[in-house]
DNA sequence: CTGAAAGCGCTTACAG
DNA sequence: CTGAAAGCGCTTACAG
């Protein structure tokens, strides 16, 4: 084998004096070959570097081995704890993982075939807002391509999931600020397209609600789940002339622009506000003081959906939803309500 | 066709009655083809959802247009720009990016072959540490496999890659604080295995000498580029019964876990402290006080290099080195230094 | 301008 | 236990 050729079958095949056959036999670990010419078949396999092409592996057996992580561009700390699940799975196997960020899931929806058929895809993991996003899922469903979704709040039938209880977790947030004895609780909420956002203000509501606090309108700020978006909605609410003595963020980046609109405008955490967070992403032990905030287990959802996807097409058996508890962290940024407090009567 | 089942180039050729060779020649722009026949082919392959088979394309071509992108797990920030920037240039191409994230470039540089061969690239894109590890460059050039190197500070000769000056921002840095006013200033090190950590050293050192202050050997600590080791070097640095009156960290992340440090310790900052970071990624916005920094064009660094190995493999002319300038980007964690602060003789 | 043949590196299905 | 033939979906090299 001259410089710069990969060695193929033919070549181990020539070498160890049996057919292509054989070589295949001993890389797919089939039965009936002697333990003699498997021991040969490796020994030269090995001296010239062979690696089965996985490209041809790939045209034979339709598939590519490749797998698509969908997902818009939210946070890095977001990004990157779901990438790391999808690969963590996919450690020591032949698939590979190709990442597939858009800027608007909404942008891309009609298009999604041709994109997973062009780049040769075997499946795709569905983050949201795509996992909850009509069109995709009818395209993928129709046409029979493999997909996985994590946290979707729609549509439990189609297909295997992974889950957690959004409502019941910003219930439980919301539960603690008022234990705190906080009687006016901000709202920043995500970005609109994802249905998070409109989960977490839900489980916020029955809880305010079971505690016999009224919802005002005013005390709802809109973001991007984005840390600029939560700074910005952050310094809206607190210019207000009786502003909340609590700030509950629909994720930990919008958190974390709130404490920074505090920072700025002086106001001490937690002392005078007390501000949580949604994900228990990296950036929740980064700001100071430290976020209390939700714990969503992104790894683990992202691995599982992954196990799924790869067991679907191995024709393996899967479970078809997983729900994965959340946890309330507390840290620093929360704490009593202040007195004299402006009441909501 | 029937239901789940992709449409070939046989199909459309069938349907638009030509042979297979026309319709490739249609979808590889190639010439000689009537207008009114690729007219026709591009109709029925519309119709029939075709989309050329990558897989196939890529065993007969002897490649994958399969692109690596390698790294060890550093911030989050970090690896999404990285990231970002390699997809920024793949938009719209063929080109696909598989991501390589591994615990620890030197376990697996003696399987650099290994790893490409069976993940089935066309061409990788290293970043530091790995590109600058000699056996994984030596490898990789021996098999004359394509490669480009984001940041390496060894071997110029060894391919195109793309370069900032670590050495001179370091020492602009440097040069920053003591026209602040800053006499004593420690240094939180990057990981010794990132040849960067000892680069950033240099231009500190040579800054202080110029100015004709003393390095003090106490005033550096070692960290690891994580939050949390710089979180701890700057625990140890501000425990000494003569602290210094700033600190430079050799990212953005160790500066961001020194910011948490003050904090917790209650030293003000930039008014006791002041904390310079390197990289200008996202961190340096999210933590208050907002980071003085160096600006490194990571993006626009893995871009260029992708790039480059994208003109690698197509045979294309291509640059064989990109400098990157950096620039100082003042905020507000660096300030004069206080008064009364302990001199260096 | 268009097409028939050969082949990329494997696996599947079959034969011995 | 082993192997020869056919074929996956394309492109290259050649012919007309």
């Amino acid at each position: 084998m001259e410089q710069g050729r990969r060695a193929t079958i033919v070549d181990v095949a020539r070498e160890a004096d049996v057919s292509i056959k054989t070589v295949s036999r001993v890389f797919n670990d089939a039965p009936n070959v002697t333990a003699k010419t498997r021991e040969r078949v490796i020994k030269v396999a090995t001296a010239l570097h062979y690696h089965p092409n996985v490209v041809a592996q790939g045209l034979v057996g339709r598939r590519s081995y490749l797998l698509g992580l969908f997902y818009e561009n939210p946070s890095p700390n977001y990004v990157v704890e779901l990438q790391q699940g999808a690969l963590d799975r996919l450690h020591g196997e032949k698939y590979r993982l190709v990442v597939l960020p858009v800027e608007q899931v909404s942008a891309i929806a009609e298009n999604i075939l041709s994109l997973v058929r062009s780049a040769a895809l075997d499946g795709i993991v569905l983050t949201p807002p795509a996992s909850d996003h009509p069109v995709i899922i009818e395209r993928l469903k129709a046409a029979h391509f493999p997909f996985v979704r994590i946290a979707p709040t729609r549509s439990p039938d189609l297909g295997p999931h992974t889950i957690t209880d959004d409502v019941g977790a910003a219930r439980m947030m919301t539960e603690y600020l008022i234990s705190l004895g906080h009687r006016r609780i901000g709202m920043i909420k995500g970005d609109p397209s994802h249905p998070s956002s409109e989960a977490r203000l839900l489980g916020f509501s029955n809880a305010l609600s079971a505690a016999g606090l009224k919802m005002r309108l005013d005390d709802i700020e809109q973001g991007m789940y984005t840390f600029e978006s939560g700074f910005e909605a952050a310094r809206r609410l607190l210019s207000r002339s009786e502003r909340p003595t609590a700030i509950f963020a629909q994720n930990d980046d919008m958190a974390a622009g709130a404490i920074m609109a505090a920072h700025d405008l002086r106001i001490e955490v937690p002392g005078a506000l007390s501000i949580a967070g949604f994900d228990d992403s990296a950036i929740a032990k980064i700001v100071w003081p430290r976020l209390t905030t939700i714990h969503q287990p992104v790894f683990d959802m992202a691995r599982a959906a992954t196990d799924m996807l790869v067991a679907m097409l191995e024709k393996k058996p899967h479970e078809q939803v997983i729900n994965y508890p959340v946890a309330l962290v507390t840290r620093q940024s929360t704490g009593p309500a202040p007195k004299g407090q402006p009441s909501t009567d």
